[in-house]
DNA sequence: ATTAGGTATCTTGTGATGCAAGATACCGTG
DNA sequence: CACGGTATCTTGCATCACAAGATACCTAAT
């Protein structure tokens, strides 16, 4: 799949699935590859930088058999991101799709 | 607009233009424009490469009140590649929704 | 105990690509 | 002849996804 779509929406794709549910890295991966191939080299930076801007908190939960889980739960503001991104989102697919039919000179 | 969700995008936008007309460059930073926002510093390279990877053709026409305007046109190659790449896009762009409103469990 | 393998987190370097800013050049008008 | 509009093109920068690998915890087999 082209690298260069998910660019930008991975964000509002693991804000979504936080919106649903708390969930760690790895599980984060997992959840969101059922649908869109992404890796974990993508998916720690990108938690990091959520929780650095505000929009997620973190608390550690110990696990059957492995090293602790990182879990991590949307704030107020990740939740009010969320909602703008996916807005944003859906202003821009639509556009795209507009343009890609050939709606670009009268519809609306 | 969140830029990032332009990488990669603006690609098939320009193919899928250029399926419907022959464009010169400027005139297809006004076309998308309409819908999303693009600037000239992102089209020209892009026309460059497409013209490099076979995908289109140009010849020159003068104008009216200025430099002769370079017009682009596809090749079979090009239409190839819209195809392909609008297809790419849909699926993409499902995926994503799907995501978005939580249909990432059971539904296809 | 030592090794191997699954779970889980994190870091580093690379590549793709959109943008701002500016260079170049043609043309008509004042 | 300078100016502004049309039109093309280049350079340097920022963002972000990825591959690859480092780290570490735990269980099970040797």
């Amino acid at each position: 799949m082209n690298i260069q779509f998910k660019k930008g929406v991975l964000e509002i794709c693991v804000l979504s699935v936080l919106a649903h549910k708390d969930c760690y890295g790895y599980e984060l991966v997992a959840e969101i590859s059922k649908r869109i191939d992404i890796s974990e080299g993508t998916i720690y930076p990108l938690l990091h930088r959520l929780k650095d801007e505000g929009h997620v908190t973190t608390y550690l939960q110990e696990s059957a058999g492995g090293p602790p889980r990182k879990y991590y739960r949307l704030t107020e503001s990740g939740r009010n991101e969320e909602h703008e991104q996916k807005e944003e989102w859906m202003r821009f697919a639509a556009s795209v799709n507009a343009l890609l039919l050939g709606m670009n000179h009268a519809a609306d």
